[in-house]
DNA sequence: AGGTTTTACTAAATAGATTTAGTAAAACCT
DNA sequence: AGGTTTTACTAAATCTATTTAGTAAAACCT
């Protein structure tokens, strides 16, 4: 019933509790027998540290936050994040640590932080400004910023702009003048639109792009779109009943462009002869699908893995003392895969 | 830099640590007026009360683990677990709980099990004769099993068997004698057999739908896949290449029968009217894939959420001190949904 | 033998909150 | 006024493991 503690151990065993702490944690303080003996009773008592206690006194959990940008349903079905927390947990488990997720669901965000036992955030498509993380920076707290906008804390973030700009140079110079634009919905309806600076980073690179090779750029045919495949098929045909007939497509997730794709084919046209379509991100889905999706890459797996080792390095700046004036910003390179949803 | 505890405040406060306590969980204890000082301060301050040391006293952490039968890229990968997964968060959303997941990595699992400061664990396709498992039981931690049988501990399961038994016999019915089926890998290659549960219940029922009908039932017609679609269509392209020439196919988990759909369509055969595909779970990709997948149903979300209500459950038995003579099995309904990979 | 060093262990402090028991001061009562 | 009750707080115990400081006993040295 009632879980064993070190005293009991201590107790069977015949000696102090500081006896059967050091049979594990420093076993050459004492003699071999006595360390056989007290291993021996806590194996057989079925005798497991207390992870509260010791995270206690350690002052480290072994946990990691990881805060993402929305509840896990949308999450969960985004491939991106599959990836990236791949990268995370592959990390995780060479370094020993453990993973835990926050998402924004019905419960405080603020409660859940509050409750969470763990040694520092990775937080993912927030900019530094938002509350939550004002929160932790004011409390101390180590975090890394992925996917969003950092000067106090490390970041890790992927040259959106030059990636979008690829993709909408590309369908521009092959003379398509209505793309269709299936926008990350982070970009719109928020007062503060430093908030998002992904989705406004991929918006700027798909204008500069129309910009320079003197191409129209109309807000009709910008439509805000949730990350996933529903919302890709949702906007796509909202589009179409609008009466828009693009002839290209540009989604700024590869969730959404796969949704488009479908919804597209759902309505006789043909990927990519009637419509060509360039997502974003390159996550697994896109070599999967038929036709396979052109896409602007970016190091997700790598990204996920950059994030950790940064906070890693966080934690070892706090322990040497290093304030590091200026905190590390990493920016990984993204480049445009053609598959076949492009000629 | 350093964190600050509620000596900090108390101390900027004029108070002792025992009013700070009390300004939080005991307002009703101080003068209103030194409750309002106390919060102020704290506020001011950026305190927030150590997880740690809270779950130690409090000897709960609010957190549950989740153990997942295979790694992260694995699980990701199947919306089988999506679903799954959102259902527990829904509940531990409600009952203000934080959800932490284990998988099987590099590392040991034991350890990581070790470090863990949970509440108890929600053990998904593990059954209670696992190694993982009995040292849970033996070290007192609760746990409830999912997809796995058990005896000393609740666990919830879905009628897998009378599930496979409806779809096999659907095809046979429909005059299908050549038929593929993709099992999962789980139910091969173990000298426990008795460990894979829910697999070798769908083997059972496919099993029976042939033996009651009289069908002949060939072991190389039999494929153990991996959980996901590449394990479908690399099974499905094995199958072929073995010179075996389906009429239908029985797929053990949706990604698997998805899979398999993508493999069939690329080497030009048409779905329904070549191949006639049942799969299995009825995840969220069975309706939105084209055809629509037809399937077995099952409650995954509240199978989540059914799972979690037993662990509470547990902790209430333990407080009460209500020893359970007989711990809850709760089975849940399964049901056949057609789709458009059946005519 | 008397002093020093090593060995093998234990008592007590520590981490940071919560909670129980307890204490001074104020308020109330007859 | 003398006693009781209430108010408003604090000291100390608690949770469990780790770690520092400390103590006997044994071993070693000259």
């Amino acid at each position: 019933m009632k879980r064993i503690n070190i005293a009991d151990v201590a107790q069977k065993a015949g000696v102090s509790p500081t006896a059967v702490s050091f049979a594990f944690n420093k076993p050459e303080q004492l003699n071999s027998e006595t360390v056989n003996r007290i291993r021996m009773t806590a194996i057989e008592m079925g005798y497991m540290p207390n992870p509260m206690a010791r995270a206690l006194i350690a002052q480290r959990s072994g946990i990691i936050g990881v805060m993402l940008p929305q509840p896990l349903s949308t999450v969960l079905a985004n491939p991106y994040f599959h990836t990236f927390l791949q990268g995370i947990s592959s990390m995780c488990d060479e370094q020993e640590l453990s993973l835990m997720t926050l998402s924004p669901m019905n419960g405080s965000l603020d409660q859940a932080i509050a409750r969470s036992p763990v040694d520092g955030f990775i937080i993912v498509g927030y900019n530094e400004a938002h509350h939550e993380v004002s929160l932790l920076r004011k409390r101390g707290i180590q975090y890394v910023l992925v996917d969003g906008d950092a000067t106090c804390a490390p970041s890790v973030n992927i040259d959106d702009e030059q990636g979008a700009y690829l993709a909408a140079k590309y369908l521009i110079d092959k003379g398509h003048r209505d793309i269709l634009i299936l926008m990350l919905d982070t970009a719109f309806g928020h007062a503060d639109e430093e908030l998002h600076g992904v989705a406004m980073r991929r918006m700027r690179g798909y204008r500069r792009a129309f910009d320079e090779a003197g191409v129209v750029w109309r807000n009709e045919w910008v439509l805000p779109s949730v990350s996933s495949m529903i919302g890709g098929q949702q906007n796509f045909d909202a589009a179409y009943e609008q009466g828009l007939r693009p002839t290209a497509l540009l989604g700024a997730a590869d969730a959404i462009a796969i949704g488009a794709i479908q919804a597209a084919i759902r309505r006789g046209m043909k990927v990519p002869q009637d419509l060509e379509i360039i997502g974003y991100d390159d996550s697994v889905l896109a070599s999967l699908v038929q036709p396979g999706l052109s896409t602007v890459h970016q190091p997700i797996f790598e990204k996920g893995r950059v994030a950790l080792e940064l906070l890693i390095g966080e934690w070892e700046n706090a322990a040497t003392r290093v304030t590091d004036v200026s905190a590390k910003q990493v920016w990984l390179p993204t480049h445009l895969v053609l598959r076949g949803t492009t000629t």
